[in-house]
DNA sequence: GGAACTCGCCAC
DNA sequence: AAACGTGGCGAGTTCC
């Protein structure tokens, strides 16, 4: 695993040189903030353990259990589950052991269960972060370590602490781990990403025409498109509220996986049960969100898909219709790509990185994706880096997330980073690497001044 | 008593 | 034909 060429490695050596510039600067946290949430954290822990001790199941639990039981034993709740009460295991892991995470527990409907996996979502939290924080914090300081030299995608990595991985989703989650990051005082904190920046250097390889008008044209939208297919709506209205949840079921149930190689059978499942049809494969009426007095399942129903087993087969079409259809040529893309790496043992990223070694057919298709997407958020931090330090900036690049980079900003500053930064990322950046024959755009998170990570707001810029 | 492993879960 | 890509990290368990 090596750059291949000359300027694959120059780009890396700067990218070493201007992340660690960021790793020295480092993020600023409130020490005294998370020791007091640890602690009260870990009050809320042991106030749910103690409920959970006095339920019925965790007494059974205890009673067919010789040694004294440990809640937070997977393996331990596998074997009662699985073993003692013969319950039969939803799914397996990989290594072919009946599953227990939370997915999987949440089908058994054991109601004492939802407490086990309450003080499993608080564990994490104090465990992986708040204490994460604190045992990596010198002087105020964390600094995350990030590294270019580990990656099978030519992705950059980050370790003690992660950096990438601070909970952002889940809104509880989110504010308890960001609450104590911030900027230096009198600065706010700033986060720019690229958006939709895979698809877009995915289309600068495949070049497939319907995939660069949905990217080209402002008034197409793509994961619309499919909502409207898959879900049998006329159209798609992104006023109603429930629209939008089909959108966003539609592009992270179906669009996104099946560009990272997923199949429609996996998609049908996942979508049912996200409203709620499983398990046992029983379609129901009068589930799902509420469409025009309507539920979405009855919606379906009416529309002739009266079964999971149909609702699978409708998926196939669907699948087939995307990929053979809607953007035929990314798919010759994706097969001549895989016959590629089968003659020849390799493949080429446009950024110069060449991928060698076992890979599967999803790995030829999504590394040389997965990797100048990422060299192309490289390019700008280095840039950005060497101005910064030219013309010696209080604003300070202070990490980098896949495709966003996030800044310390002094408040006199930022009209100028941010004009800086646009022009960066949306026009040096694709005047120096010609391949890129899509619009590049970012979005800007802004904080208030002394504001933590927790409350950051959408900028116009 | 530590290394290696599995599992679960957070991000993109 | 195959069947979701990349990481880091904590906790528990098993192996030596």
């Amino acid at each position: 695993m090596t750059p291949n060429t000359l300027e694959a490695y120059r780009l890396f050596h700067k990218g070493i040189e201007a992340f660690a510039l960021a790793e020295r600067q480092g993020i600023r946290i409130d020490v005294d903030y998370y020791e007091q949430k640890i602690e009260k954290l870990q009050k809320r822990i042991e106030r749910l353990e103690k409920k959970f001790y006095n339920t019925n199941f965790f007494k059974h639990w205890q009673h067919t259990t010789k040694s004294k039981v440990n809640i937070n034993s997977d393996t331990q709740l596998r074997r009662y589950l699985y073993g003692v009460k013969k319950i039969e295991p939803i799914y397996a892991t990989e290594s072919g052991e009946g599953s227990t995470d939370e997915k999987a527990l949440k089908q058994l409907q054991i109601p004492e269960i939802d407490d086990l996996l309450r003080i499993r979502k608080l564990k994490k939290i104090k465990s992986t972060y708040l204490e994460g924080f604190l045992r990596e914090s010198v002087n105020g300081y964390i600094h995350p370590s990030f590294d270019l030299h580990w990656v099978r995608t030519y992705r950059g990595s980050s370790r003690n602490p992660n950096f990438q991985n601070i909970p952002k989703r889940d809104k509880e989650a989110m504010q308890i781990c960001r609450k104590g990051l911030y900027p230096r005082p009198g600065h706010r904190l700033l986060e720019i990403d690229f958006s939709k920046l895979e698809v877009s250097i995915a289309a600068c390889y495949h070049k497939d025409p319907m995939m660069l008008k949905y990217l080209t044209s402002d008034s197409s939208d793509m994961h619309g498109d499919m909502a409207q297919q898959i879900f049998k709506i006329k159209k798609l209205d992104k006023s109603k509220p429930s629209h939008n949840t089909l959108r966003a079921a539609a592009k992270n149930g179906f669009v996104f996986p099946q560009f990272y190689g997923d199949y429609y059978g996996n998609n049908a499942l996942s979508l049912a049960c996200d409203w709620g049809k499983l398990p046992n494969g029983r379609w129901k009426g009068g589930q799902g969100i509420e469409l025009e007095n309507n539920h979405l399942s009855d919606h379906l129903i009416k529309h002739g898909i009266k079964s999971i087993k149909s609702f699978i087969e409708f998926m196939k079409e669907v699948e087939k219709d995307f990929w053979y259809n809607r953007f035929p040529t990314y798919q010759e893309w994706k097969e001549k790509w895989w016959k590629y790496y089968q003659k020849n043992g390799y493949i080429d990223m446009l950024t110069g990185f060449r991928c060698k070694g076992v890979m599967s057919r999803n790995d030829c298709i999504n590394y040389p994706v997965q990797g100048a997407a990422f060299h192309c958020l490289l390019w700008s931090f280095i840039k950005l880096t060497e101005i910064m330090v030219e013309e010696k900036w209080e604003t300070k690049l202070i990490g980098q997330i896949h495709d966003a980079i996030v800044f310390d900003a002094h408040p006199d500053e930022l009209d100028y980073i941010l004009k800086v930064v646009k022009k960066v990322t949306t026009q040096e950046l694709p005047e120096q690497w010609k391949w890129i024959i899509v619009p590049l755009s970012v979005d800007a998170d802004i904080g208030e001044i002394d504001g933590s990570w927790a409350e950051m707001k959408n900028l116009d810029f």
